[in-house]
DNA sequence: TTTAGCACTCTCTTGTTTAGAGTGCTAAAA
DNA sequence: TTTTAGCACTCTAAACAAGAGAGTGCTAAA
């Protein structure tokens, strides 16, 4: 079968857009009066039939308009991708934002998840940017209460570690300090795997501190990488095909839980490059319970040094161009705001 | 007018809990059936018009069942509020689930928050534990590239603040931390408040690090005070009342927006005592967003170190039962908690 | 190749009817 | 005096029917 002719492009675009903004299924008279196209209602209806026919267009019943199927949105997104950018006003007003609160990443994902929520009128994920190699800039251990010691942890990257251990006997403040300067001194420069791997000959107390610190790096990898900033929840919650139904309520289970949204962030985050942009329309066979959803992603940050994920959860009948180019912008704001702060 | 007479309260009693079961209008047929009561739909018909006439029922058309109005609520939780304990096997189990855990405040609220959904089926909210005074423990200058420094503010209590600022001047990192000790030594035991008022005398490296940690704390105070961690939003978006509604709708914007939640929860905070359990029903003419929820709320922590807020949001035939005893519960289990791993 | 025309098919809305649940009141029973 | 059986009445929600309207595919003419 061949390529799709010009008009037949145009027609799907519309019906995208017409169906993006009724959420209701788009007939041929309709279409024509709406976009003031110079056809008859009849020989859209006729490409209509084509485009049916190949996969991209559905009709919920034989006397109901079209409405796009995932192919459709696929082939729309397709060519979309390399093109739509945000205007420069909104550009700047966003920027403007970002250099004007605190340099706090914890602000800045809020902000950001914020931003994508408002401009993509759906709901916006963002983890925090993290280091692709874990190396230890400066560890603090400070003398509590008893036996109990906070281990303070300051990672190349500024991510900061805490952890309240307690020592099998006690240990005077000094002797914590100097044990950490000694801990400090290996650390330099080196990947914190192999200062733990070179622990063995060390005194008792400093092979336990590597351990726990470890521990807790470790730790914070796997579950507190679970960090994801949301926004918009009430954004998509309040569009028909979500609003009372099943699939409402699924989607939102899939935002609280986390885990699901964990797995497609980190799955995007492994094999995409930095500042493209990846649409999942329908959980792409996948995810089964995004089958009414659409994903626009993005990773972002400094290559080698530390990256984060962001990106857009909406109806599958989202308004793609905007997303898109949001998703994109944001992407590449937040790229070199983590460039400008990184503790080196 | 007359007090309740015992049977009235049964009844009362019964409608709540069967309205909050079944979430439509209950008749006196129904209810005579459904608890097997001795007595004929007849006399409840007359103690129900009673109860209305008294304001503590309402009928929502002539021909329906009857369903509590707020005052019958109050009247109900009232007579509940010093009663209900959880269930021993239950408090073992969700003490397991901490003790077990990390001792890591940011899982620990997740864990309260999700023991609270999962107990009363609605959506639970806390806070952090937040310390009353502000005294610094500890403060750390770490020198990462060119001018920049990374501050680093171990609180009493345990509470880090991070901050990057850049120098005027570069600084060797020997002086930043000669710097941090002198500051340390100014800090013990004192009010972080009294360091900064009495900073006039010091130099000016010395005055801009505590003018910048003062800075952040109070930044942290008012912006990050608005961390409140929640959870089972997906329970109350599943009620019936929320479902596809517009209160649902805007209970979800609240439970976003988190600024009115921010509001009832310090409100709370400020006049409530420890341990003890606040019941908000429907907004209680200060909130008209929350006119079809009720909110159980309690207060947490250490008395004059640290504390916190937590609560259920839910509709407001939430079982209270149920919601009031778990909130005490886990208040008083957070509260164990926080005064065996506070860092004085 | 496009379009006007038309028969046909669905759904959605509207109006009507009906069954059922629930009420209040009255009068008899306890 | 309190409770209850009985009954007329009210209102909702479900069921059904009818008609309007939107949309389609097909055919034949432009």
């Amino acid at each position: 079968m061949e390529e799709l002719t010009e008009r037949q492009k145009l027609i799907l675009t519309l019906i995208i857009h017409e169906y993006a903004r009724t959420a209701t299924p788009v007939g041929s008279k309709g279409l024509v009066d709406q976009y003031r196209l110079e056809m008859s209602s009849a020989t859209v209806r006729n490409e209509m039939a084509s485009l049916t026919e190949r996969g991209y267009l559905r009709q919920p019943h034989t006397s109901a308009g079209r409405v796009p199927t995932e192919e459709g949105y696929r082939f729309f997104v397709g060519r979309l991708l390399h093109q739509t950018d945000l205007p420069d006003s909104t550009q700047r007003m966003i920027s403007h934002q970002f250099y004007q609160t605190r340099r706090d990443v914890e602000q800045w994902m809020r902000l950001a998840a914020s931003v994508l929520a408002h401009q993509s009128h759906a709901a916006s994920m963002i983890t925090a940017p993290h280091p692709e190699r874990a190396r230890v800039k400066h560890i603090e251990l400070i003398s509590t209460r008893g036996r109990q010691v906070l281990i303070v942890v300051v990672m190349v990257g500024g991510e900061i570690h805490q952890r309240l251990v307690t020592l099998s006997e006690p240990v005077s403040q000094a002797q914590l300090s100097a044990t950490a300067d000694r801990i400090n001194q290996l650390c330099q420069g080196k990947d914190f795997e192999d200062v733990y791997s070179s622990r063995s000959t060390l005194p008792s107390l400093e092979q336990d501190v590597i351990s726990w610190v470890k521990e807790e790096i470790e730790h914070k990898d796997t579950l507190a990488a679970g960090e994801i900033y949301l926004d918009g929840i009430a954004n998509i919650m309040s569009q028909p095909e979500f609003s009372g139904t099943e699939d409402g309520r699924r989607t939102l289970r899939i935002l609280e839980e986390r885990s699901l949204l964990q797995n497609v962030l980190t799955r995007t985050l492994m094999h995409s490059s930095f500042g493209g942009v990846e649409v999942l329309i329908g959980g792409e066979g996948t995810w089964e319970e995004l089958r009414q959803c659409a994903i626009v992603l993005s990773r972002y940050g400094v290559p080698g040094l530390a990256s984060g994920t962001l990106g857009v959860l909406g109806p599958m009948r989202m308004s793609y161009g905007r997303t898109i180019s949001t998703v994109r912008f944001m992407s590449s704001l937040l790229s070199d705001l983590v460039s400008e702060t990184l503790v080196e």
